[in-house]
RNA sequence: GUCCCUGUAGCUCAGUUGGAUAGAGCAUUUGCCUUCUAAGCAAAGGGUCGCGUGUUCGAAUCACGCCAGGGACACCA
């Protein structure tokens, strides 16, 4: 178990540290120090496996030069009885202390690839706390677009990643099923169901445009028993059978633009449901009774300046009806009745000036600012032959997720919409992504996955692979692979931490350069049985990796290619 | 006006949260398939890390101030 490994190392260290604490008579060591002992690994292989940086940190406060700090710290640690973690310490440059791992330490690696395999990355640290993802959550008036395919990519791949930091993560989809847009999305069909029945028409501008309504019109039209039964409506009658059609039809195209995505959600969540249950008002009286909501100009208000937001906001408008921030007070709320320790939301960069008002209302409600994260999601150019797609969200005019999902095929979108820092814009360049060439990041990583696959089939199943002797592997490029596969736990831990699973795809490309130059220098299947053995087994290993942080990311790691 | 993001090689971007000599890919030039998948590998050139000041053992990274680009700032959802 690698994990351990590295907990070992740094409680070394942290013993180390202490021991020059006293050797400078300097007191008990600081958490805020002890914390501060990490373990990084060093980009030049030449300052060992890992590194840390600690004595350089502590010259001012113990007035020692990082050298003679260094030389506490590892003398500490060569005299504990976990030296057979490490083959070497050295002190170099301003003071680091570079750690070369023992071989078995490695050998140990590989072995819990191996036999973890799927699992391997997996940690407790989160220990199984109770985590809602709520993303896309796009209201139902039309297909989804590429905004809302980059935010389904993020949640997704997020939602793995969380998963295997040690979380219990539940993805969640807010379904705003009422209110002035679905209005709007009833009266549009139903205007265009008029028109189809040879009406002449006037089609507002605010109204929604695309060819879908015209559709979804006809679809009703086509239905006798629905006609039958509108010709019996009242307006209002009519009005709401379009909205509640409209929603309906619209929900079944998104779950299957998802589905097609590999986008999965464990809940979808009414806004509707919650308004009927009473939700909204029984969340704005609790606020009342704790002296955040006040009536002003006819209109109700949610005192958000108390936890710093810049104004007060409107809850309740002067014509009766609730803004937006009312339901969503309602469903923050109850997101922790159902008992969710920590929340994450992935929103669009049109909300962003949403983010201090919700802050606020879970601060009103008793909870911490900080069990709320909430991502922003820049949006994502799309670029085709360096030119950009034009896009108007007017005249339902949008690239749709199912358009680029058309075009350049799962595994090239998921991958390309995490290529960036999350809240960074994105260039998305869909020739390239199309490529099947060494310039489009997907194929290079899944070529590697796909040619391990093909040594490891034409090896058949060897069954000394589990007795390999490790040692001979002794290669530079075998090393490098190690080290590489050695980084993926950081990763993971790096993407949880950040909330952003950016990170390993950049880490997926350098696993997938070291396996590419390793294949290239160095044959597999040879006639010394012992190597061949070491090599399968190395590069089982590999493979794992690979295949993991594919998965976590939403895209296949395919046998062949 | 306020807030957020971005500025690193000709282009697209990494840079392990302040570490060691700033790194990849593309493009350009040049090598490598009789051998487990050439969708691959290797070599070369290419830098005022937007500008300035500060913080310290140490700054692309942090603070402040400029410059440039993108986005957000409703009794809309």
């Amino acid at each position: 178990m690698f994990q351990e490994v590295e907990k070992q190392l740094l409680a070394l260290l942290r013993e180390g540290v202490e021991k020059a604490f006293q050797a400078s008579s300097a007191g008990p060591v600081p958490e805020l120090i002890l914390n501060g002992v990490t373990l990084e690994i060093p980009k030049d292989k030449t300052f060992g496996d890992l590194s840390c940086s600690i004595a350089m940190k502590l010259s001012s406060h113990l007035r020692k030069s990082p050298q003679a700090i260094a030389a506490l710290i590892v003398g500490s640690m060569k005299e504990s009885q976990h030296q057979h973690l490490f083959a070497g310490l050295e002190i170099k440059g301003a003071g680091f202390i570079n750690i070369f791992l023992a071989r078995r330490v490695y050998d140990d690696l590989l072995r819990s690839v191996n036999e973890q395999a799927k699992d391997f990355g997996r940690t407790q640290e989160a220990g199984g706390r109770k985590l809602l993802l709520e993303f896309v959550s796009a209201n139902p008036t039309g297909a989804l677009s590429v905004a809302h395919a980059r935010q389904a990519a993020v949640g997704d791949a997020l939602a793995n990643i969380l998963e295997m930091a040690g979380y219990d993560v539940t993805r969640e989809y807010y379904l705003n099923d009422e209110g002035n847009q679905i209005r709007i999305l009833g009266r549009s069909i139903g205007l265009r169901y008029q028109e189809l029945e040879g009406k002449s028409i006037v089609f507002p501008e605010e109204y929604y445009q695309g060819e879908y309504i015209i559709d979804l019109a006809r679809e009703v039209l086509e239905d006798q028993s629905a006609c039958e039964r509108l010709r019996a409506f009242s307006d209002i009658q009519k009005e709401e059978f379009f909205m509640e059609f409209g929603t309906r039809r619209i929900m079944e195209i998104i779950r299957r633009e998802l589905d097609a995505f590999c986008v999965r959600f464990d809940n979808w969540y009414s806004q509707k449901a919650l308004t009927s249950a009473g939700m909204i008002e029984k969340a704005l009286e609790e606020f009342k009774a704790r002296g955040y909501i006040y009536e002003e100009q006819g209109a109700v208000w949610f005192r958000s300046t108390a936890f710093g937001d810049d104004k007060d906001r409107v809850v309740r408008k002067t014509d009766g009806s609730y803004t937006y921030l009312a339901p969503d007070i309602a469903y923050h709320q109850d997101k922790f009745r159902r008992g969710f320790e920590r929340l994450v939301n992935i929103w669009g960069p049109d909300h962003h000036g949403y983010i201090p008002r919700m802050k606020a209302a879970i601060q009103a409600m008793g909870h911490d600012k900080d069990a709320m994260d909430v991502i922003i999601v820049q949006l994502a150019t799309l670029f085709r032959k360096g030119v950009p797609v034009p896009m108007s969200t007017r005249k339902g005019q949008y690239v749709t997720l199912t358009e680029v999902l058309n075009e350049v095929g799962r595994d090239a979108g998921r991958f390309f919409f995490l290529m960036r820092k999350t809240d960074s814009h994105l260039d998305f360049d869909l020739e390239l992504a199309k490529k099947q060439t060494q310039e489009n990041p997907v194929y290079y990583v899944q070529y590697a996955h796909a040619r391990i696959c093909g040594i490891l089939n034409s090896a058949g199943t060897m069954e000394q692979m589990e007795e390999a002797d490790l040692a001979l592997l002794a290669q530079p490029e075998e090393r490098d692979l190690m080290r590489s596969i050695l980084e993926y736990p950081f990763c993971l831990q790096m993407c949880a931490n950040q909330l952003d699973p950016y990170a390993m795809t950049v880490y997926l490309q350098s696993l997938a350069s070291s396996f590419h130059r390793f294949y290239d220098r160095h044959k597999v299947l040879s006639e010394h049985t012992g190597l061949t053995a070491a090599r399968l087994f190395l590069i089982r290993a590999v493979r794992n990796v690979l295949a993991n942080g594919l998965t976590v990311l939403g895209v296949t790691a395919p046998e062949r290619m």
